[in-house]
DNA sequence: TAACTATATAACTATATATTTATATAGTCA
DNA sequence: TGACTATATAAATATATAGTTATATAGTTA
């Protein structure tokens, strides 16, 4: 990471919300093996329809995801693959804390 | 990303969350060269000592950052340089789209 | 057109958290 | 010890946002 100026780091930051959210990581998840509509999208992450349209469509402000209507149906998928790089650094990382520092694992597990 | 489960998912968006906040990427990025402390940091921040304190004792928890307290100062440093692997992944994306799609620029300008 | 299905949105509530002000704690040095 | 400096913490406020319920919108099909 270069030296960023206030603005490039608030641009960071807000990317790094729309990932900070365990429903919408579920979305992203169940949208690796390509795209799905929001009926399913709603079974899979287990909340009502008008929460995961709501996350669907900030995912889909930040660029996340692409929206294709179809019929009566929306089918989101995955709009820039480089998502998974980021997430398989983060489970790397916390995979090797969980083995190496008791401490890591306490606030992961806390709340 | 491998397919994760409920858990796994929760730990990252805690770590996605983190990183999510202007404040606390301000201080990452200026400890890139080397240990400050909280003196420097809160100049740097701009913000009040005790704002700066509390992200800082957040990003301990999570294990981000080391603390060493010599003399009358708490010194910080970076616990793991790969955060900025995750930065610079995230940032290329962010500059990628601010060439191509009007349409995130708006996003990201906006508030 | 009317009934139906799928998705989005508005209004609201509850909760988390960034920030500030004031204060406590701990080290340093005269 | 007392004055001083540096950091952490507590309490309070303001704000953002996740989730819910109800409703609007748009497409489908009889």
């Amino acid at each position: 990471m270069s030296k960023l100026d206030e603005r490039a780091l608030e641009y960071v930051a807000k990317y790094f919300k729309a990932l900070a959210e365990p429903t919408r990581l579920k979305v992203l998840n169940a949208l690796q093996d390509g795209e799905k509509n929001v009926g399913q999208l709603t079974e899979i992450s287990r909340t009502t329809q008008a929460n995961v349209s709501k996350h669907l469509s900030l995912l889909s402000d930040y660029g996340l995801v692409k929206r294709e209507s179809r019929g009566n149906c929306v089918y989101y998928s995955i709009a820039d693959p480089a998502i998974y790089e980021l997430c398989e650094l983060v489970c790397e990382q916390i995979s090797n804390r969980m083995f190496h520092e008791a401490d890591v694992k306490k606030i992961f597990m806390a709340n």
